[in-house]
RNA sequence: GGGCGGUUCGCAUAGCGGCAAUUGCUCGAGACUGUAAAUCUCGCGUCCUUCGGACUUCGCAGGUUCGAGUCCUGCACCGCCCA
């Protein structure tokens, strides 16, 4: 039998995390995130984390797990997030995986078998300095079928292709597998109108330079310079290029909109490919959805 | 009042006689298994089921031409300079 596991998920800024709170609060529930950005420490403001006083008490797990010059894996989150769920349900209380990094999600919904290969510096280095129609070329004699899903223009997934399938000997695409499934799981997904989503993103932009986005930019460049990966999130790359003069402070806000849009939009896009989402709009909705789903 | 320069798909931009018309952004749709807030693809005048075809477009009104976004004339609006 397996163990009950509630997924909270939507476009960013739709109000997941108050919502996940809540229900946690009603179901005797612990939250763990599935968010790629949160995991990052000192970087608050410009991931939107809920601060400590919003938690209310109700313990919340994968933030802040590492520092920003830090590397971090779909492998390893998965890993920790298994282990993060089954901890929670060994102490009878009810998992929350709230957040809304699609992969992240699937790789617990969908049991995802991650090929075992690390990331090879030295290999990637050396494939990133030839050409796509040569890496393409490549793919085509190793795993023709991946190019299926692999467009030649994205040299960093056929990187990632030829690292798999070099390391194993075997093709990438007959290791991308997904495994039984871990819970029993239910999956909310939270979908604004569109209007209301803008609204919340633009105001949430706002809010986040009055909150003091700029000083933790500035902070995180002294600490760690403006080159690693984790300041490549929205609300960072724009704050950075602000603080190198390269464009002002008003449209640094309008690109932090703007991408914050295009990024819910992608999200939703994700989303809308897994039918078991339930999809609510309110706090009652979820709570009748629960009620019915763990009784 | 005079002299230039401009007016092209939401915005910006190309176009100097064969064009439904370039490019970037926005916007819309989509892909996604160890970087995923990343990376990448497609679409974007209207209509037709397609290779394709039909129709309507480049400030407005005329003109030249087989053919005009492109040349000519007039008008309107915007920008700069001289008064």
């Amino acid at each position: 039998m397996l163990k009950k596991l509630i997924i909270i998920l939507g476009p960013t800024a739709s109000g997941k995390s108050d919502l996940a709170i809540k229900l946690a609060k009603e179901f005797n529930g612990e939250i763990i995130s599935a968010d790629s950005r949160q995991i990052y420490k000192e970087m608050d403001i410009g991931t939107a984390k809920v601060t400590k006083k919003e938690m209310d008490n109700i313990p919340h797990y994968l933030i802040n797990i590492i520092n920003p010059n830090q590397e971090f894996t779909l492998a390893q989150y998965k890993k920790l997030a298994v282990k993060t769920i089954k901890d929670i349900q060994k102490r009878n209380k009810l998992p929350f995986l709230v957040g809304g990094t699609g992969l992240y999600i699937q790789s617990i919904v969908d049991n995802l078998q991650i090929p075992e290969v690390v990331p090879d510096k030295k290999l990637r280095d050396k494939l990133e300095n030839q050409t796509n129609q040569k890496l393409y070329n490549q793919l085509k004699k190793l795993d023709p079928e991946s190019l299926k899903v692999i467009n030649i223009n994205n040299k960093r997934r056929m990187i990632r292709a030829l690292e798999v399938c070099l390391s194993t000997k075997k093709s990438f695409s007959q290791q991308r597998k997904k495994g039984k499934p871990l819970f029993n799981i239910l999956q909310i997904g939270i979908k604004p109108n569109k209007k209301t989503l803008e609204r919340k993103i633009n105001q949430r932009a706002d809010k986040m330079i009055q909150a003091g986005l700029i000083e933790e930019v500035k902070n995180l460049i002294k600490k760690y310079g403006h080159k690693p990966y984790s300041m490549s999130g929205i609300g960072y790359k724009e704050i950075i290029s602000y603080l190198e003069k390269k464009i002002s402070l008003d449209k640094a806000k309008e690109l932090i909109k703007i991408h914050t849009r295009q990024y819910a939009r992608r999200q939703m896009s994700w989303f809308r490919r897994d039918k078991k989402i339930k999809w609510i709009k309110t706090y009652l909705e979820a709570k009748k959805i629960i009620r019915d789903f763990i009784n």
